[in-house]
DNA sequence: ATCACATTCAATGTAATCGTTGAATGATAT
DNA sequence: ATATCATTCAACGATTACATTGAATGTGAT
């Protein structure tokens, strides 16, 4: 048998978190879990994946401590373990984002929005919600917001957004939200808003930053 | 061609960064790098590994944006590209810390003195450094207290304490640190100390979380 | 108990990663 | 130029990761 040294055992330890995070397609996971606990079925259906590659995946990340799993009847829901597994994957964007060519590209070109589009800080979104001053506008799937969202937000999805603009009320800035810094939904819906004529704009981060930033939060069921 | 989508294209990065972390040899020489730049011939005689290995390691770690190199002469020397790897090395230690099992226990085991000796954080070495209230001991290797270490640090490396001991200045408390929060070096050197006398206490954290602090440190040449 | 259903497991072929070897590159020194 | 040295590259087998398929497990409903 053989003696393997304290320290070479810890970092096969982070070796392995590190190694659960390296595939796209369990970030995606990883990402939707962040918004709430869901099911591995409806993980699947969102994502468009066969059901047990979703479950290798979730096995693979529970393995490796960045997921928590709980039976519910014949459902088992998956979530991030700890606040600290939204952590790693903040930090792991954020050196992409500053030293990777092929990220910062797409960031420029398709994301270029970010400047033109100057985000509102949750500190700021938190005094206005007091002084009732927006409309604070969730644009993520009718699942998502159910499982979770901003107090006083109004959900629409992206999808339905042009047939249910009469839904927003009149006189106020809109400031929408979907499920974090790389979720297109957002941007989308500033976009299409201020071609209708509104007022509007994005906030900085997701559900899953508010949330996790300790700010106050609506919470539901989980699909 | 295929055409994907503008966020699958940055989760492909993403993974790519958390991919090059994936190997507990690569999170060894990241380790190194964080104490100071290195040339390759270096790293593999510290490490104890073939060159082109390590060379291999080095060049995927740069492709995903962990790490920069610079030739002088003919040595190319590495180092990580950005505080932000630092940070991410660091979320990702803190997950597995708190929820991987494996790597709890051998914490609980081994470096179960981490309670036992409680360490002196940074603010209160600061203050006491101020005072002249202390003796800073850095126990790491020679070349590496040459690339960089902290103030007022006295440099015995660890081997060597034995033999060494009677450079300690007495009369003050003995600060012992090394490379960071799993580096078994200050621990070691604090338990001989207090053996023989002496009153030590450990540094919370190492020579890079000091740096990373933002605090003072003295810089030097890289080997 | 039997059935239906959600999830996981086992097995398979394919692709990617890993370490090693020896040759190629790029820079300095003579 | 030539020699020397540090580093990288190319190629090879061995191992491991991946997606898919179909069977097995475990739970709730009839």
């Amino acid at each position: 048998m053989s003696r393997t040294s304290p320290k070479a055992a810890l970092f096969v330890g982070f070796a392995a978190v590190a190694r659960a995070l390296g595939h796209p397609q369990r970030l995606e996971i990883l990402e939707m879990l962040a918004q709430g606990e869901r099911s591995v079925e409806a993980l699947a259906e969102r994502l468009d994946l066969p059901v047990a590659n979703v479950s290798q995946h979730l096995r693979l990340m529970r393995q490796a401590g960045l997921l928590a799993s709980h039976r519910a009847g014949k459902h088992i829901y998956y979530a991030p373990s700890d606040p600290s597994v939204l952590a790693l994957t903040g930090a792991l964007q954020q050196v992409a984002e500053r030293n990777l060519a092929q990220v910062r590209e797409v960031l420029n070109g398709y994301f270029r929005k970010r400047d033109a589009m100057e985000p509102v800080s949750r500190k700021e979104l938190t005094r206005r919600i007091k002084d009732d001053a927006v409309v604070v506008l969730d644009v993520r799937p009718a699942d998502e917001f159910a499982a979770g969202h901003l107090p006083q937000a109004l959900n629409i999805p992206l999808k339905a957004l042009g047939r249910r603009l009469r839904e927003i009320p009149q006189g106020r800035e809109i400031v929408a939200y979907c499920r974090g810094p790389y979720c297109v939904l957002a941007f989308e819906a500033v976009s299409f808003l201020r071609k209708h004529g509104y007022e509007a704009r994005r906030l900085d981060g997701g559900y899953p930053e508010w949330q996790n930033a300790g700010l106050p939060v609506l919470q539901g069921e989980a699909t």
